[in-house]
DNA sequence: CGAGCTGATGTTTACGTAAACATTACGCAA
DNA sequence: TTGCGTAATGTTTACGTAAACATCAGCTCG
């Protein structure tokens, strides 16, 4: 084990090591041009021998900058957040720069203002938002001067940039696709209340069916949580009428499918179900799962994209970008019974 | 929308309104005693008014400390890293301590290597790997001295201070229950080779059979993926002895399960299944899915645990922490087909 | 042949904080 | 009263880096 007192090499080690001032060793460092070949080598040579590397804290206290992105989540423990935080990282690394992770540990305003008051000592240029936006309001105010804000999952709103799944027409697709293969309607299963990708999903959903001169079922509302879905799913086994369920997430999903075959209705021959997200799982349900494809990685590519628009070239517009979905259709979608099509 | 310009406030300025000096405001800032009340009371007045807020950057450049913990993983995509993150970060937040996740885009030696050579121009006091530390082995020599390393998942190795779940007591119980419930062997879907956990796993479903005098099937090997599962289910669907089937995650069990009933093998009429790690939906599965219920958040207590006591108190024993488990039983498993009792 | 320029490198300084040391002022004991 | 200790506060300095400015040598061109 080597000994931990192993104080930091700096700059000045270096230079003295190669005979030349700190001034050079920096521009090596940083790669200025106007270093000549053979101080470079040796240079570089004195920074390997002595296995330099340099401070952060120092360069960020003399530039101002920390090349660091802050996330401010309220859990992980659904996929899409963890997917997009993931690919957030991914990209951030790719750009140079570093994820603070910063959890928020009840989705109350109390707790997210004060992720924010700890987000204000932090060593962050910009901050991504991975919760509804409404908890944000009221930590508007504590929000430290430079840092930008790049929002998922918002309302419409031109104080923040906006990266979001195109949830309206992946609830669209989803419900046509029922309505196409004979269906009367659909009915729904909501997430919670405050969310507003749940929102949209099923103002879409309504739309959908309005447009097309449908009934709207009263929806049933869930939490996320294949329980809730669940629980769901045995309500919409007593409605006779039922034949096609567009499920919010493919959690739910799982649950709604669970409580069809306890209730011995079969899918899709019964009843043809739908989700959201297409989980890795969701290709392994029973039967495999039809939902709309969320691209995680897209929407987590463009909040990195739009926070170094802002840390880095100062733009301020606030724009609202909608990533595609997908319908992945597999088994659990069929024509209504009776339907001789 | 607050001009961006506004330049940091510094104890600089604090001290200039508050009439005192900035060193009194670095006292009150740290919660020094030897500040009297009415000074006091200005200094934080004077905060307050200017909005004051510690640099991050100078502090850590003045005191040599981050406080801050790395995070190094593959990927977020497997419920136990995610809940085990989560945790850590939930911990790390509690302790005034900040999370900076470093992806490692593939597991090869190579991306591990680059990733902690970013590491080492990083703003972390210590480490905490979330992966086989077989990969950690090339890097070591490139890890920065002064920055501490706990892992999860690892050989028994005292090189490091090691947090896992007790894999093989998991496992034994879980075949235990099989073998109690009357069958006379139980089959094994593995995970990745190069995971030690599924080898931990797969070790102790060996051992146990052994200690009971059973036959040792032939493992089937997965990838931790459903897809994984339900090729290994399809095989096993194949095998008219195969009546208990112990799985080494529950994402491969949903697979199996889908195998078996696809090809019209009951469970747990025909076949019971068994997974490992009680992810949320588990409890949704068809049918719910008996498994070993692993306490991530446990995990990652444990790891901040660890990791500050070396930080802070400079600790260097590297102990191995195992974490239990517990058998949740659900209605996957039952006697096998033909025992009456 | 020297003025002026250019490119390479060195020197000074500032970033914001906090430890170490210095200076007050006040109270209490001799 | 004087001297000394102590509590409260101020002053100096250093952390490692990089921008800004300074210097110096060599070279071109009138």
């Amino acid at each position: 084990m080597s000994r931990p007192k192993a104080s930091r090499v700096s700059m000045a080690d270096v230079a003295r090591l190669a005979g030349v001032s700190s001034q050079t060793v920096s521009r090596v460092a940083n790669g200025h041009p106007s270093v000549v070949g053979t101080t470079r080598q040796q240079v570089l040579a004195a920074m390997k021998q002595l296995d330099y590397r340099p401070n952060s804290a120092a360069r960020a206290l003399k530039s101002g900058q920390f090349r660091t992105i802050g996330v401010i989540l309220f859990t992980l423990s659904s996929t899409g957040n963890s997917r997009t935080l993931e690919a957030i990282a991914t990209h951030a690394a790719l750009q140079g720069y570093a994820i603070t992770l910063i959890p928020v540990a009840m989705p109350t305003q109390d707790s997210v203002l004060g992720a924010f008051t700890r987000l204000g000592e932090l060593a962050v240029d910009g901050v991504i938002v991975i919760m509804e936006v409404h908890l944000l309001d009221a930590a508007t105010v504590t929000l430290p001067p430079n840092v930008q804000v790049v929002v998922v999952d918002s309302d419409a709103d031109d104080r923040y940039t906006v990266v979001d799944t195109d949830q309206a027409d992946g609830a669209r697709q989803a419900v046509t696709h029922l309505l196409e293969l004979g269906h009367r309607t659909v009915w729904h299963v909501t997430g919670p209340e405050e969310s507003f990708a749940s929102q949209r999903r099923a103002q879409a959903w309504r739309d959908t069916l309005a447009a097309a001169g449908r009934d709207v079922p009263p929806p049933l509302h869930g939490d996320w949580s294949a329980e809730s879905g669940y629980r769901a799913g045995l309500a919409l086994a007593e409605e006779p009428g039922c034949t096609a369920v567009f499920v919010s997430n493919d959690q739910m999903a799982l649950g709604v499918l669970r409580a069809l075959h306890e209730r011995g209705r079969a899918v899709p021959a019964d009843v043809s179900v739908v989700g959201f997200d297409d989980i890795p799982d969701a290709s392994s349900f029973i039967p495999p799962l039809t939902t709309v494809h969320q691209d995680f990685a897209e929407v987590g590519r463009r909040c990195v994209e739009g926070i170094l628009r802002q840390i880095e070239r100062g733009e301020t517009e606030h724009g609202t970008a909608l990533v595609p979905t997908r319908l992945q259709v597999r088994t659990s979608t069929a024509p209504p019974p009776g339907d001789s099509r």
